[in-house]
DNA sequence: AAGCGTCTGTACGCCATCGAACAGAGCTAT
DNA sequence: ATAGCTCTGTTCGATGGCGTACAGACGCTT
C-alpha cells in the first residue's frame, strides 16, 4: 500500500489502539473528492463519516439569500460528520471539499455502533468535536471584529496546515465564499499579501511563500484555534 | 417543594428517565446566581455542570484588545460546561450569567460517571451539544451578514426563550457586549424598536411588547436556531 | 432635596466594506 | 491564431458601523 493512501494519515484513526482500528479497517472505504463535491447538504440526511487523508472540507453555513460563510475547515486531523454520532442525524450546513483529495468513509451503522462502544473512538471523537468547536465560535468573533485582510490570513493559514504543499487550487471567487465577502475584498486584500511577498499567485494557484509573515500579520484567532487543536488532539500516531 | 425550584424545571434533567434521574438526584445542588456571575473562565478548568433553572447563561469569546462577542446563550433547555465529558476540561469562552436565577450543580466526578454510562444521560448532552453547535455557526453567519438591528432582534428573542417573563434585565451597554457591538449602535437599535411600539425599556429593563413584531422584523438566523433546538432536544417531560 | 453615579440619547467625521460596472489578462479549445 | 471564457484588477458612490465627545434623564443615597 502506498503511503499516500495509508489511512493512518489519518489522524484519529491513526492514534486508535490497534484492535480498534482492526475492527473497522475492513469498513473503510476509500474514496477521491474533486473540488466542489458535497458530503452532505445543509439539513440533508447524513449517511456516513469521512476520515480526510489529503482532501480537505468546509462547513458551510448558507443564507436563504444565498450569502455564505465558513464555520470551520477540516482536514486529515480529524472527521466529517458529527452529526451522526451526536444524534442529530443532519445538520444546518453544507460541507463541500475545498480542496480535492482522498478520504475514507465510514458508514452510519459502523460509526455509530464504533461510537456507542464508548472507547478510544468514542473518546477521540468527542475531542475532535471540542476542537471543531473552538474553531466555530473563533471564527464567529473574527467575524464581528477583524478585517477582510487578517480573515484572509487566519483563512490561508487553517488551509495551509492542512495540507502537505504551500500551494493552495482555489479562485478568489470561492474564497470570498469562505469568508463571506464580496470577490473584490479578497483581491484587494490578497494584493496587500502579494505586495508584501507573502503569497503569488494566479489564476487559481496561490503559493504562500513566506508562512511566517502571514502569521504576524494574521489576528489572534488563528493562533487560538491552533493551540486548542494542537491540545485536543492527537497529532500523530500513538502504539 | 416548590415548583420553581424542581430540578425538573430542567428540560434534559425532567427529560431523564425515573431510574436515571433517582442516581443523581442527591448530588444536585441548587445554586443561586445574579448578573454577571462567572460560570467558569475562558481557559479556566471547570469543575461541575450547571442546569439552569431560571438563570440563563451566556457563553462568550474575548479577545486580546478587549473586544467581546456572544457565540451562545443556554437557558433551562440545557446544560453548561460541556466540555467536562468532551474531555476537553477547559473551553477557550468565558460562561457568564446574564440573567439572575437559578440552576443545579452537578460535579465533575458525578456528570462524567454518568456520561460514561452511555444511557439517557449521554444521549441528551449530545443532542444538546449538536443544539450549541447550530446556534454558534449560526452565530458565526449572522455575525458577518447581518446589520445590528437584526442582531438585535435575534438576541432579545432567543433570551426571551429561556425566560418566563417578558421583562429582561439588561442595559444596552451589557447587550453591546453580547453583540460585539458599540453600546450606542445598541441605544439606535433599542430605539428604533421602540419606536415600533415593539419594545419598551428604561435603565436596564427591557419589556418585549410585541413578540411577532421583534420576529418579523429579525434575520432568518433566530428561526434557524429554533427550529433544529426543537428538533433536537425535549421540550417537557418525558415517562 | 441635593448630589452623584449610571444609563440613555445624539451628533459628527472617519473608514471599511458593499454594490455595481467595466477593463484587462491569461488559459484553452477549435 | 482567434475566439471565448474564466479569473483578476480597478474604480466610484453609497452606507453601516466605529470612535469620540457630550448632554440629558433617571434613581439611589445621604
Amino acid at each position: 500500500m502506498s503511503v499516500s493512501t495509508d489511512p493512518k494519515q489519518n489522524h484519529l484513526l491513526a492514534s486508535l489502539p490497534v484492535e480498534d482500528f482492526k475492527r473497522i479497517e475492513l469498513h473503510l472505504k476509500l474514496v477521491t473528492f474533486k473540488l466542489g463535491d458535497v458530503l452532505h447538504e445543509s439539513g440533508g440526511s447524513i449517511h456516513a463519516v469521512y476520515f480526510p487523508i489529503t482532501a480537505i472540507v468546509s462547513k458551510l453555513n448558507l443564507l436563504a439569500d444565498g450569502g455564505s460563510a465558513e464555520i470551520a475547515v477540516i482536514g486529515n486531523e480529524g472527521v466529517v460528520g458529527m452529526a451522526l454520532f451526536m444524534g442529530g442525524e443532519t445538520t444546518t450546513n453544507r460541507a463541500v471539499v475545498q480542496s480535492a483529495g482522498i478520504a475514507y468513509r465510514l458508514s452510519s451503522k459502523i460509526i455509530k455502533d464504533e461510537f456507542t462502544r464508548g472507547g478510544p473512538m468514542q473518546h477521540l471523537l468527542l475531542r475532535f468535536t471540542q476542537a471543531l468547536m473552538t474553531q466555530m465560535t473563533q471564527t464567529a468573533i473574527c467575524n464581528r471584529h477583524h478585517s477582510v485582510d487578517q480573515q484572509l490570513c487566519r483563512w490561508l493559514l487553517l488551509s495551509l496546515d492542512r495540507l502537505a504543499s504551500n500551494e493552495l487550487v482555489m479562485t478568489q471567487e470561492l474564497i470570498a465564499n469562505m469568508l463571506g465577502v464580496r470577490r473584490e475584498g479578497v483581491t484587494e486584500a490578497a494584493g496587500k499579501l502579494q505586495q508584501a511577498n507573502l503569497i503569488a499567485y494566479s489564476r487559481g494557484h496561490i503559493t504562500v511563500v513566506d508562512r511566517k509573515g502571514l502569521e504576524d500579520r494574521c489576528c489572534e484567532c488563528y493562533a487560538v484555534v491552533k493551540t486548542e487543536c494542537d491540545r485536543l488532539l492527537p497529532d500523530r500516531i500513538a502504539e
